[in-house]
Formats: structure tokens, sequence, C-alpha cells
DNA sequence: TCTCTTGATAAATATTTCTGATGACTGAAT
DNA sequence: ATTCAGTCATCAGAAATATTTATCAAGAGA
């Protein structure tokens, strides 16, 4: 009979296409882990995998196998967090993805509330991108992600949380008049606030590297195209950024949620944007099919107290 | 960590309320299957079951706990289904599941047809009514059914095979113009070969008994909501009926398909009705998540085959 | 050819699961 | 009150299963 420790062995091997990672994985040495795929073969009726020197690959039926199996193994996970949580909210293990251009401000205000508020709650994080943390969260790596919206995928629901307005940030020294050659804003008064989007495109923008939404948001609201206004090496941090930027190497988009840290970081100014602000939207993600929407609502709460207020 | 082995003798339990019912449907003792319950509760930190002297009731918690347990298994025995059966059509073993109106009339042609076309088919026959075959099938305990649509039912797919038309039952001795008190059919030959609803009303009624579609549909076609008209103690074959409608004890609606037997049986004549002819859709249903759809199209085909030609 | 990597195999061991006998408990009948 | 029939739990030993350790064979690359 089909056990699940064979469809969590089989998903193993065919995650790491290598039966030695897949084993080291699973904690089993590999001749155990190989005995229990092979098994399921015998049982199924058919080949999983074609063994190779370089590996193992999916065959095309292992390929339908693998979907039905993951979809197996992530309800036997959904139950068993249904089975710990739906008594108390936001207890035992939680594994949470953010993006990289919220953790740096959200989690250290989050943390300790966190920690203090439900103590009972063993959080484990990951930073990476968003495209990433999808993977994870519908593979059942991760249970919950905090990130900018929406996401498309058919098995994850998400919930807005907050709007987190775009800022320009400019070096000290940036006169908005000294790049005004197009002269649309001569006769704007030098103390007015609202900076209209073309002032963009008068100065290099420097965005986050290739992958960040961070990156792709600005550019959408850039309508920029052409990549010659862009440094093509981008970074992988906004405090790296905001250096940059205070050296006068070009201008740069920052979400408000940074500024209380990068705005002390280095010698910038930043200015609102004219009506309509750009801005993301903040908020969570999950697999529709979990069963810990009531651990979300709360962590979700608990974001929006440390989030910028809103408008 | 969770097993499937625990899952399914929880399933078990709850099915049968009762341990060592349970047990022995999964053909283990009755401690071993305890500990594995109890093992199982100790994973998921809750109690499954009360355990009374009357059986084992499923708590809160179970009940919840329960439902994604079947859908889990569910998805195990279907990923193991499409193994075996996404190369070849029709082998194996094939639960099949019809209501007691069709199984006389279909099963003793398709059976030899299909033992002749799909050596390779283990085929087992339930035959019992809708609701339960329903409650099976989407529990698992049959693949596939052979009934009268519609099937509303959100996890089960259906397809309709054929139209069964249902013509009236009468003794031989039956002369329409005795019953024509309401006058309304005065001026009609009495070689006219249809039957108008009406007809029905003036006999009085045999059907199945409670729980039979047949029953509803016939119910359904007449619009007869007072009971008087009908024999309360009702039949349990379709035979029974006619031998009750042969001796004179009324009139009944018989499915086309069962003439060719029916009305060799006993003494009666059988009278098509005026348009729009009452009939009932014959079809197929299966889990909506079943991986065999090439098997149920297949047998649908061979169904077809035994069906009266359509008009 | 030699070396490294891959996964497979075999035997010993560890672990899990099952059986069969027993026991405790409960409600019903005597 | 006592017995009885039925429930599920417990336990020890047996059986089945999974795992480890050690080793092997085959192919790729030097």
């Amino acid at each position: 009979m089909i056990s699940l420790k064979q469809l969590r062995y089989f998903a193993a091997v065919a995650r790491f296409a290598h039966f030695g990672k897949a084993a080291e994985s699973c904690n089993v040495t590999q001749p155990a882990l190989s005995m229990q795929v092979r098994e399921l073969e015998r049982l199924l009726g058919l080949t999983l995998f074609e063994r190779r020197q370089q590996g193992a690959q999916l065959t095309d039926a292992g390929q339908e196998i693998l979907e039905r199996a993951r979809e197996i193994l992530t309800a036997v996970r959904d139950l068993d967090d249904f089975a710990h949580h739906h008594k108390q909210v936001l207890t035992g293990r939680l594994h949470l993805g953010v993006i990289p251009s919220l953790a740096p401000y959200v989690l250290p205000p989050l943390l300790p509330l966190l920690r203090d508020r439900y103590p009972d709650l063993d959080l484990r994080i990951r930073e990476t991108l968003t495209e990433t943390l999808v993977e994870e969260l519908v593979d059942g790596r991760l249970d919950v992600l905090l990130l900018a919206l929406p996401i498309e995928h058919p098995e994850v629901a998400t919930e807005a949380l907050f709007e987190d307005r775009f800022l320009l940030a400019a070096p000290t020294t940036w006169r908005r008049e000294s790049a005004a050659r197009t002269g649309r804003h001569k006769g704007r008064k030098q103390t007015e606030p609202l900076a209209s989007k073309e002032l963009l495109e008068e100065g290099r923008l420097l965005l986050l590297e290739e992958g960040h939404c961070l990156r792709d948001q600005a550019l959408a609201f850039c309508q920029l195209r052409q990549i010659d206004t862009l440094d093509t090496f981008g970074a992988s941090s906004l405090s790296t950024i905001v250096q940059m930027v205070s050296n006068g190497m070009g201008l740069t988009l920052l979400p408000e949620i940074s500024l209380e840290v990068e705005a002390k970081h280095g010698d910038i100014k930043v200015i609102p944007f004219e009506a309509p602000e750009p801005s993301r939207t903040v908020g969570l993600a999950w697999r529709a099919s979990s069963p810990r929407r009531r651990d979300f609502e709360a962590l979700g709460v608990m974001v929006g107290e440390v989030a910028p207020e809103q408008d």
C-alpha cells in the first residue's frame, strides 16, 4: 500500500533530481530512500525516474504523479496545521516569507511585538524575491508571505494590509530647477512639495536589481521602457541605493515604510509626488487551502500596527 | 509523522463508529487499529473520538479532521488509479454502481460485451438507490455510477448517455374509455396510440418504494402531490409492479429500457404518451477528481450500444 | 586508464506494527 | 448486587518493515 513516506521521498528526489541530496534532505541515507522510491514505482506499476549519471530525471508519467503527490503532501500538512492551530491563534511554528524591500523595515518593530503578544509562536523567517517566495509557499515550505500585491496564482489567497507610498529620494544638493531643462516646471515655486514623475526622467534612476518587485513597480510608474537612464547593475538593497543617491549618483524611489530607517542612513532629501501618488499595496499571501486563516488574520493585524499611518 | 495508515484506520472508525468493526474492515485486529488511532490523536494533539460503551463518537474536531482525511485518502486512491490506468483503458478493478431500475435491463447485455471487449477489466457491481450510490462514490468506494441524471453534487461530474422514455403500462383488460369519466377524451378514437397524463389519474398508480428515483420522476411527471391514488406500500422492483399491473391492481410507468424484459413477464399492454413524452436521462457519474475519465468514456460508449435506439 | 560521481545491492540492525491474550469499564439483564 | 455482553485499552512477544553500513557497478571526464 502506498505510504506518505514514499511520496515524501519521491517528491524530494524530484525536487533535487538527485537521490543522494534528496536522502540528505529527508534525513535518511540514500539506500533507504532509493528503496522506498523503488517500492513506490513497483506499487504504481511505472517508472518515475530515469536514472542517469547526472542524476534522476522525472519521466512523463512521473511528472503527472508528482503533481498529485504534492497535492497530497500539502493536504496532509494542512491537516496537521489545522489540528494544531484551530484552537489557539499564532502558536507553533510559522514559516513567514518576506520580500527584501519590506523585511528591514517591517520586521524590526514587528518581531518584538509578536514575541511579546504571542510567546508560543515559533516564527521562522525567509527573505527572498517574490517569485521564490510564492514557489516555496505553494510547495508548502512557507506558510505565509508578506509582500507587495497583487499575486496572481490559482492556489494562493491574499489580503491587502496597507498602501505604501513611493517618494522621490534625491541628494540634498539636488535642485529641482537645475534639472528643469524642459522648461515645463518653470513657473513653479521652489517650495512646491510635489514632484511629478517627469522629474525622474531628469536624473539617473537607481533601482534594485532584476527580480525585485519594487523595481518593477517603479518602472511601471515611470513608464520607462528604455533602459538607458537606469543603472544596469542595480543593487541588492535599498540601503546601498540610498548611499548611491546621497553620493550624487542618481535618484530613486523609496517606499514610505523605509524612510524612518533609510533617511538617516544617507544624506538625502525626500520629496512626495503629485497626486496620483505612486504606491504599492502591501499584503499577506497564503495557500488558499491553508487552514490557518485565523493566524494570518492575526498576523495581518500586527503588521498593520507597525505600518505607516494611512491617509 | 502522520501516516496514511493512521488516516485509513481513523476513517474506518468514523465510518463504523466502532473500533472493532473498523478493525475488521481493515483486516487488522482491534488493538492494532486502536494504537494507530491513538497515535494519530497524539500527533494531532487532539481527541478524535469520544469512546463510549455504544461505540466511538466523533468529536467536533474529529469531524473536521475527517473531512480532510477523506480528501487525502481519495487523492491517494486517485493517484493510484491514475498510475494504473492512464495507459490502457478499462483494465483492473472498477467499482460500478447501478440503480435498481437500470441494473436488470442494462447489465445482462452489457456484462458479456464488456467481458468480451475488455477481458482485463475486473468489474465489481453494486446495486442500490441513487442516494447511497452517490455517497459511496464520493467516499471512494465506487468509481462510477450508472443512473438517472441530474446529479447535483460539487464533487461529482456526469455525462448523459441517452434518454429513456416512460410508457404507460396497463392490464390488457384495461379500456381507456372505461375510465374517461371526465369526458375530456370522448371524441378520441379508441385506436389512438397516445396516452395523456390525465389517464394516470383514472387508475391507481403503482410505484417503486420511497427512495427510487424512478418513483420521483413519475410523480414529477404526473404532478401528483396527493398520495391517495398511490399504493403506499410501493414495491422494490419493477417486476413486482408489472405483476401487480397485470393483475389489475393499477397502472404504472415503465421506462422503455425495461420493456423487452418486463412486457414478457406479465400480461400487460404498453401505451406511449402524447408529446411531450416523459423520459429520464440515463448517464454516468464519477468523482470529478477521478483520473479515469477515459475509462468512463469507454464505458459510456458500451452502455450506449446496449441502450434503446434514439428517436 | 584512473578517478569521481551516480545509484543499486546485501546483510545486519533498528524500528514499527501487528497479534493474541488479557483487563478495565459500562450499561443492561437477572 | 451480580452476572453478562459488549466496549476499548494495555501489554509482551512476534512479525513485518525500514534503515544503516558497507560495498558494488556503470558511466563521465580527466
